[in-house]
DNA sequence: CTGCCGATTTAC
DNA sequence: TAAATCGGCAGA
């Protein structure tokens, strides 16, 4: 299996950049026998420094948060609601408080695996219903994925957990890409109506 | 230590 | 439309 893996230099730019340009990316985790892709479809961009939305707004720091300020290519995964996982990517220098939100895609490769860590079911067994809303929001394609927080603070440049611009054998698309306020943060007076969400 | 709330999802 | 479900966080 081959896999061209994101380079250290592409997380360190721009977060709006970073957040539309992951568009039509692969996030890849390989467990002990098996792979699971998912082409991101969907991003929001949360950076410190102007975003009342976002967790390191103004300088915040907290135990969570300061995984915010690592260097761009770190994981950023917290707990959300008491049951759902957000998988985020670092972005900017280290001290930087910045990250894309992946909040939606379809998955690739491993559907098998991922059908089971979603629903405990084989992919074949799904209702047309389950396989539409498979992985088209942050809770639900972590838990397709496996994602949680024992990966949280994980370089994405490692060999199991990682961003991806392309995949041997499966083709990629180009994106007409639409912008958009973000989801669910009606508390953050103005940012709420920042054009900071990507999607297809 | 207490109490509220959330970058969500699902069932009713 | 509202319940599920609990870690994170602020305030006392």
């Amino acid at each position: 299996m081959d896999f061209k893996k994101l380079e250290n230099e592409y997380y360190l730019g721009d977060t709006l950049s970073i957040a539309k340009d992951l568009i039509g990316k692969y996030l890849v985790i390989k467990k002990e026998d098996s792979v699971i892709a998912l082409r991101i479809l969907e991003t929001e961009a949360y950076i410190g420094k102007t975003d009342k939305a976002c967790h390191a707004y103004n300088g915040k720091s907290t135990e969570r948060t300061k995984t915010l300020y690592m260097k761009g290519g770190t994981s950023y995964i917290y707990f959300i609601y008491g049951m759902y996982y957000c998988m985020n990517v670092v972005t900017e220098k280290e001290g930087e408080a910045a990250a894309v939100l992946i909040r939606g895609g379809e998955v690739v490769k491993g559907i098998e695996e991922a059908s089971l860590l979603r629903y405990g079911k084989e992919f074949s067994e799904l209702t047309n219903y389950q396989v539409k809303n498979f992985s088209n929001g942050p809770g639900k394609l972590c838990k397709a994925m496996g994602i949680n927080k024992s990966l949280n603070q994980t370089s994405l440049l490692s060999d199991n957990f990682f961003i991806a611009s392309h995949i041997a054998g499966i083709e990629n698309k180009s994106y007409d890409i639409q912008l958009g306020k973000r989801i669910n943060i009606d508390y953050a007076e103005e940012a709420r109506d920042f054009l900071w969400r990507f999607f297809v």
